[in-house]
RNA sequence: GGGAGUUUAGCUCAGCUGGUUCAGAGCAUCUGCCUUACAAGCAGAGGGUCGGGGGUUCGAAUCCCUCAACUCCCA
């Protein structure tokens, strides 16, 4: 005897072995199949699954089931990027575990740490991804810093800056003085500091009046390259075109008029550091300002300051102001609450700080990545990220593709004593290069840029490379397998990641192939908990996604998370919705049980059930076309609540419960056959959102071949629906409904077999029904009559025929006298708000003739049903 | 500071170009059932002035204006 509850854990663990063994994930170009091809957003070398991976990473499973089903040769590539700064703070902190300082290492020496950190953990995401069913081609697992990988982001990055894309120059960057190295904005958390306002006299030059600034920084005003109003402020008029001395130093610096400048905060005045504050700087460029750095890499202070040079920032601001008061220039201190800028890892405060970097120039190489987009080529998920997308595209500053760090793609450059530089493959290439631009410079000692590029600059390549990583470096035609999976089809990712990523992969995908990388791109929601907050793990709110999958099975968690997940929007997780999704996979194991204890025997269909069957044929047909409507338009979460609904009220509720024999008795063969059927091609419309109980059940409702897979079974196609039976079973649906609810109402019990009488029930839109109404509702007979009976009886009406239960000594008079009161009032209140319509002219005349006739027959009914209430009170 | 989005039942959300798919779904709640597939279940039921206000229209959740709250992105 099976079990009463579905049991996930072995099921699981055999079907995805089964799968493995048998080839059924790979894929290879197949001329005469369509390719379908997803690749996998890489995760981080360094991660562990958590919630938005599961999310993200169960629809692209989806959608590559159902694509395989669909025939088409189906191709999703899985793989990790090498996330430069996340990994190598790993390794750092590994390595500060063994007692070993990063700056005590070689490069070379550091590198094979991080080799030796990368295979041991690398893999494991990878890993917990088959554990949710991930049907991905492994055999393709492409990582960002494989050898041929590698050399495919170094060619890219040649050909553009041979191409004048890439340039090295001067950049404000998040620099942290304890960690000595550049941070991107990610790893810059900002928090709101109570500081102090200083507000500092200038004099102005060659008059005794003064102005005042007021700044956060006082130790900076020996980094000052101008003073800065806005021309439309009154009180500064006089100020146009003098300069101002800098305290204690008496350095001279222009006055300048920028609107930049807030009138309102402050004094107005504003002292502009262009080496010290991002927007300082891009007021220094647009002003041609000198740039004076008076800061050490450690954030103390270097000679161009003047004054305390090497003393720390924070100590230096405390005795400048101190200085500055004694000597008369500080007219004031205020308290301040700023936002500053901390260090992820070190928590110093963040310096902003100007450095050569390397760049790629993104005027004219994006203009086909936002081109596309914009004209629909490209579909974004929804499209409201189109606006995002354009904002972004239009406004794009160029990228910082360098990083101060070891673990990565090493920048291709080499350097003379001089700073001169060469990009080059190699070395030697460097050296033969130099040689001729530099005839007269003999043999230089050449170095190698010591920085790596930023992560997405070879990530970017994603799409391309994990087919082909030779195209870069000549542009040849490209492999077998990228000219037949690109361009490939969707790509499932997270909106965060729609610039770092996708934008820039689709500007790769037009300057390397030509041609997009991906025709659609379903951007995915956040997944929050309960209460909207994001899932993290200082939070703790987070639950393990295997921990879940062993509690509730993968099919339950993968189904879990998309019954709440429209594109786009986020999700609030629940573990509810995982125990939803556990429900349903019992619900179609009874299913299963019920039908498998079944024995057959030959002979005729009873009407009945070539009734349900006829019904059933048309509501699958009809919720297959809304399935894949679904489909098409990526609606996910709507797909899987259709396959739901049909399974569980439609086949389970309605259909089963129609032909269900009684009890111990066995099932005529056709009848049989038929449900078989239907279950098999309910559980291949499922068998994308849960794998693993669709496989199984697949090969236990039926013998089959061992290559006889529902993993590589037909997708079910939807064909013509009757729709007349369609409402017939909904109109008789309505019927059973009411006669339960007065069962309900009366305390009768479902076992007590009831009459019942249909005034001119030839006419009912039931036709075939009667047999199953009184199945499924206990009905032991049924009596067309002309007039209401005249014995006690409770009525009801469906649509606009009336029926009758006789219930002799059990109805409560009074009670159903009430009822029908209220049902009445209802009605012609009804009817009122319908005349009241149908009796204002212009009405009449503006609204469309279905409009009108439907307003029509509404009056009628309700006239109908006003009728038949008040007879039924009459009789009472 | 600029831009975008959201607001519909207790919760999460559908409702395309204004009119019977217009007030819906799932979950939750309540009531009654251990009815031999399933209590991880069955059968019923209740629940919303569609964020507030104003306008356009014969007719507004849907279009326009305005106010409010929340969210995200960029600075």
């Amino acid at each position: 005897m099976l079990s009463t509850k579905y049991n996930p854990a072995e099921v699981e663990s055999k079907w995805y072995s089964y799968w493995m063994e048998h080839g059924f994930f790979h894929a290879e170009p197949n001329p005469s199949k369509d390719p379908y091809c997803i690749v996998i957003p890489p995760p981080n070398v360094t991660g562990v699954l958590h919630m938005g991976h599961m999310l993200n990473n169960t629809i692209q499973d989806i959608l590559v089931r159902k694509a395989r089903m669909e025939g088409k040769e189906a191709c999703w590539v899985p793989g990790t990027d090498h996330a430069s700064i996340a990994t190598e703070a790993k390794v750092v902190a590994m390595l500060r575990e063994r007692g070993i300082k990063k700056s005590d290492l070689s490069r070379e020496d550091f590198l094979k740490y991080a080799w030796e950190w990368k295979e041991k953990y690398g893999g494991i995401i990878l890993e917990q991804l088959k554990k949710l069913g991930a049907s991905c081609d492994w055999s393709r697992t492409k990582f960002t810093m494989d050898a041929d990988y590698y050399e495919a982001v170094i060619d890219v990055f040649i050909d553009l800056h041979k191409k004048g894309y890439i340039y090295r120059g001067l950049r404000m960057v998040n620099w942290d003085p304890a960690g000595k190295t550049a941070l991107s904005d990610d790893e810059v958390i900002h928090k709101d500091v109570q500081s102090k306002l200083y507000y500092i006299k200038y004099q102005i030059e060659g008059s005794g009046d003064h102005l005042t600034i007021a700044t956060v920084r006082p130790e900076t005003i020996m980094a000052d390259a101008a003073i800065c109003i806005n021309p439309n402020d009154e009180r500064y008029k006089h100020l146009k075109g003098k300069r101002a001395l800098i305290p204690l130093i008496n350095r001279s610096i222009p006055i300048i008029e920028d609107e930049y400048v807030t009138m309102d905060f402050g004094t107005g005045c504003l002292k502009v550091t262009p080496a010290h504050d991002m927007n300082d700087y891009e007021l220094g460029k647009k002003h041609n300002l000198e740039v004076i750095d008076i800061l050490h890499e450690d954030g103390t202070l270097n000679e161009k300051a003047l004054l305390y040079v090497g003393e720390d920032r924070f100590i230096a601001r405390k005795k400048i102001a101190k200085e500055l008061e004694a000597k008369e220039c500080l007219s004031k201190i205020e308290d301040y609450s700023s936002n500053v800028g901390f260090s992820e890892r070190t928590d110093a405060v963040i310096e902003p700080r100007l450095s050569l970097q390397w760049f790629l120039k993104m005027d004219t190489i994006t203009k086909p990545a936002l081109e596309h987009v914009m004209n629909d080529d490209i579909q974004l998920i929804p499209p409201k990220f189109k606006n995002t997308y354009n904002h972004w595209m239009s406004n794009v500053r160029d990228w910082c593709i360098s990083r101060q760090l070891w673990w990565g793609h090493r920048i291709p450059a080499w350097y003379d004593e001089k700073g001169n530089y060469i990009v080059a493959k190699t070395e030697a290439e460097a050296l033969d290069l130099y040689k001729l631009q530099h005839p007269a410079s003999g043999t230089p000692k050449l170095t190698q840029d010591a920085d790596v590029m930023d992560t997405w600059f070879s990530s970017w390549l994603w799409p391309i490379a994990v087919f082909d990583t030779t195209i870069f470096k000549d542009g040849n035609k490209g492999n077998k397998d990228l000219n037949y999976f690109y361009p490939t089809n969707d790509l499932v990712t997270a909106p965060e990641i729609l610039f770092f990523w996708v934008a820039r992969m689709i500007i790769a995908g037009y300057e390397y192939r030509g041609e997009m990388p991906f025709k659609n791109v379903y951007l995915t929601g956040i997944v929050r908990d309960k209460q909207g907050r994001k899932m993290s793990k200082s939070l703790g709110n987070s639950p393990d996604p295997l921990d879940l999958i062993a509690n509730f099975g993968a099919d339950a968690v993968r189904t879990g998370m998309l019954f709440s997940s429209p594109a786009g929007n986020d999700l609030l997780y629940d573990e509810k919705l995982i125990e939803q999704g556990r429900n349903f996979a019992n619900k179609i194991w009874n299913a299963f049980r019920l039908v498998k204890g079944w024995n057959t025997f030959e002979g005729n269909i009873p009407e009945e059930n070539t009734i349900a069957i006829t019904w059933f044929e048309s509501r699958l047909s009809q919720s297959l076309a809304e399935l894949n409507d679904h489909f098409t338009k990526f609606r996910m979460s709507d797909a899987l609540m259709t396959i739901y609904k049909l399974i569980w009220d439609d086949f389970c509720s309605w259909y089963l419960e129609m032909i269900k024999p009684e009890f111990g008795k066995p099932i005529d063969q056709g009848t049989y056959n038929k449900t078989i059927l239907f279950f098999e091609t309910l559980l291949k419309a499922l068998h994308p959102f849960m794998p693993f109980i669709t496989e199984e059940l697949w090969h236990e409702l039926q013998q089959k071949n061992e290559k006889e897979c529902i993993i590589i079974a037909s997708w079910p196609n939807s064909s013509t629906f009757d729709s007349k039976i369609l409402n017939e079973a909904s109109f008789s649906f309505a019927i059973i409904a009411e006669i339960r609810n007065i069962r309900s109402t009366k305390g009768l019990s479902p076992k007590d077999a009831l009459p019942l009488l249909v005034r001119n029930g030839e006419q009912a839109p039931i036709k075939a029904f009667w047999s199953i109404l009184k199945k499924l509702s206990n009905i032991h007979e049924i009596n067309f009559v002309a007039e209401a009976p005249a014995v006690n009886s409770t009525p009801f009406i469906v649509g606009s025929t009336e029926f009758f239960i006789p219930l002799e000594g059990k109805v409560d008079a009074n009670k159903e006298r009430e009822t029908l009161l209220k049902e009445l009032e209802y009605q012609k209140g009804f009817l009122a708000s319908v005349d009241k319509k149908l009796s204002n002219e212009k009405f009449v005349r503006g609204a469309p003739a279905n409009v009108l006739e439907m307003e029509r027959k509404k009056k009628a009914d309700a006239e109908a049903k006003i009728k038949a209430l008040e007879e039924s009170l009459k009789r009472l």
